[in-house]
DNA sequence: AGACTAAGCGGAAGGAGCTCCGCTACAGGA
DNA sequence: TCCTGTAGCGGAGCTCCTTCCGCTTAGTCT
């Protein structure tokens, strides 16, 4: 009986298909990377694609639904991290846990690839963003690092952590490249 | 009348198709970027789509077939740049101009990224490596860079030249950008 | 000139992501 | 409990890139 912007609830049928895509879908995702058509998905969730498509509007979307979790762990983590260290080693360490995702089947790291493109739901970009720009802050509170800087162009620049091709050493190329961030990150002394 | 490995010559009907497919393909791409079908420039250019194939395996290979004088000419700039500037203000120059490319539609952007992800043939890739290579090495030589660096390394973090959202202000960004990733290679001073 | 042969051709077909729209069946009111 | 309006469903079908393979034909050898 309220007024105007009243909504009818979601279906009941409509939470549960929900919930058993996103489960197939990660299970898929962790046995074959994104090698998975959303067709398949959809027939082994027992739905047609369209339903599918009504959930999650591409695959990005759907992808992204998936690993929320990881996102959310993510971005809590920044704080945290800036309790227990310093702020250069602390977005340090975050970069290295985003690193870590980015060397995943096709994680997270599809997500913020997705997410810088802002092609996706702008939930998760923004949590990523607010989690780097808690740590820029940080360091640019505590001189240590530029002043100023762009969460946004910061993300954008580490984006290639999820474009390293495979090889045994992706770790170490990682940590050389993130290196050379590091250092145009921070604070030039006069 | 040769010995051993002697092959036939190509046949004249497949240079020409060649030639037409390359030149119907630039001005598809000048015209709608990458939004071409294989099939439609096949089709305008007056052969199958199975020809089109055989001379380009993939719609990568066809881009960077259309856009090879560039990356040539690209390639090229870096010796002259050294010969006319600072080893630290020809990699920004040619940095700028790599950026200049990444703006464009679909242009050598795609290409080397493409070529980045190694997916495409190599002889693009290594032209644009050697010339990064140049620009490091110079830079290192003059105490300017730090040594050791891989122009590989460069060449991925810096593709996120062809990943800025298009907006009025892109310029700008990539100049904000690449300030950060220079300072990122210039040589700590102990 | 004629015949031989493999380089080259063409387009049907397959699998992908995604859209569209007529039908179904659930939530909520009577 | 039954009705009703609509949120939600399903899957045919579109376009795209790419593969495959039987046919054609340019180039060469006699």
């Amino acid at each position: 009986m309220m007024a105007g912007s009243e909504t009818r609830a979601t279906r009941s049928d409509a939470v549960e298909n929900r919930r058993q895509l996103i489960d197939v879908a990660r299970e898929a995702f962790v046995a074959s990377g994104d090698e998975v058509s959303m067709t398949g998905i959809a027939k082994q969730a027992g739905v047609g694609v369209g339903t599918l498509y009504r959930h999650f509007p591409t695959k990005e979307a759907l992808v992204l639904a998936v690993y929320q979790h990881e996102i959310e762990f993510l971005a809590g983590l920044a704080p945290m991290l800036l309790k227990q260290h310093q702020p250069l080693e602390a977005l340090r360490l975050w970069l290295d846990r985003l690193a870590h995702y980015g060397q995943m089947k096709y994680g997270v790291s599809a997500i913020i690839h997705a997410a810088s493109g802002m092609g996706a739901e702008r939930g998760a970009y923004d949590l990523i963003i607010t989690a780097i720009d808690t740590l820029l802050t940080a360091g640019a509170n505590a001189g240590v690092l530029k002043s100023g800087l762009d969460p946004d162009d910061v993300l954008l620049i580490v984006a290639f952590l999820w474009r390293i091709p495979p090889a045994p050493d992706v770790e170490r190329r990682a940590a050389r490249m993130l290196d050379i961030v590091m250092d145009g990150l921070v604070a030039k002394l006069d």
